[in-house]
DNA sequence: GACCAGGCACATC
DNA sequence: GATGTGCATGGT
C-alpha cells in the first residue's frame, strides 16, 4: 500500500493546524518574498522587506529606480544580496512591461502562460516561479521544495532522484486541486522539514513516523 | 566553529 | 546530460 499526499496532508493539518503562510500581504510583497527566501531563512527576508518599506522602495518603479549601490544594502540581511538585487530587478522589470506595475491584474492571466514568462526570467526557477503563481496569484499550483522531496523519499514514497516537475506532478495528482489544499500543504511540509526532516536525521517526535509507519504505508524515516 | 536556510545560474567535464 | 561551485547573511 501506497501512502497518499491527501493522508498526508490530512494528520499534518491535524497535528500542525494551519500555518497561516502570507495571509495579508500584497501579491508585490508575496513576488518579492519569494525571491529573497530562495535557500534563506524567512527571519532574514523579514529584516529586508522591512528595510525595503522604510525606504519607500516596496514599489515595482521604486525598486527598480533604484541603483545596485543602493538596493543592495536594503536586501543584505537576506544574504546573497549582489544577486538578489539582480533578480529582484529582474522580476519588477517584468512586472512593469508586463501589467504596468500592477500584480494584482496578472491573475486575469492562464497560469500555465504566467508560469513560463517568470521561468525565463533570470533569477526565477521552478520554486520561486511555483510560489508566486500560489501564493501571490492564488493559483492552484503546488508548490514543492528541498523539504518535500526529503520527506517523500526518506519515507521510501519516492524516488531521490527525481526532478523538481515529477515530484510536483506525482504530489498534485494525489491532491484535490485546490488554492487552499496547494497553500497549507507546502506550508506544512515546510514545518515539518524545520522541525524534523533536517539534511542530519534526527526525525523522533514527527507526526508522520508515528502515524504512517504502524499502518504498513510507510518504511521508517531515516 | 560547523551546519543550516521556503534556490538558481553558470562553468566544466 | 550529469555534476560541481559561487552566492552571503543570521540563527542554532
Amino acid at each position: 500500500m501506497r501512502v497518499h499526499a491527501a493522508q498526508v496532508y490530512e494528520i499534518l493539518l491535524d497535528k500542525l493546524g494551519p500555518q497561516g503562510w502570507w495571509p495579508g500581504d500584497t501579491p508585490l510583497e508575496v513576488m518579492i518574498g519569494a525571491v529573497l527566501v530562495q535557500n534563506t531563512a524567512w527571519a532574514n527576508v523579514e529584516r529586508a522587506l522591512d528595510n525595503l518599506r522604510n525606504a519607500d522602495a516596496l514599489d515595482p518603479h521604486r525598486l527598480l529606480a533604484l541603483s545596485p549601490a543602493e538596493l543592495e544594502p536594503l536586501i543584505r540581511p537576506a544574504g546573497y544580496f549582489r544577486v538578489k538585487s539582480r533578480r529582484l530587478q529582474n522580476l519588477m522589470r517584468w512586472l512593469v512591461d508586463r501589467a504596468e506595475g500592477d500584480a494584482e491584474r496578472l491573475r486575469e492571466s492562464n497560469a500555465q502562460a504566467l508560469r513560463e514568462e517568470l521561468l525565463a526570467i533570470n533569477g526565477v526557477g521552478p520554486e520561486t516561479a511555483d510560489s508566486i503563481l500560489l501564493y501571490a496569484l492564488e493559483k492552484p499550483v503546488l508548490v514543492v521544495d528541498a523539504y518535500t522531496l526529503r520527506i517523500w523519499a526518506r519515507h521510501g514514497w519516492i524516488d531521490y532522484d527525481v526532478d523538481y516537475h515529477q515530484l510536483q506532478e506525482h504530489l498534485a495528482s494525489e491532491l484535490p486541486q485546490e488554492v487552499g489544499v496547494f497553500n497549507e500543504l507546502h506550508a506544512l511540509l515546510v514545518a515539518v522539514g524545520k522541525k524534523w526532516c533536517k539534511p542530519k536525521p534526527h526525525c523522533a517526535g514527527c507526526p508522520l513516523e508515528q502515524l504512517l509507519p504502524e499502518s504498513g504505508i510507510a518504511e521508517p524515516c531515516w
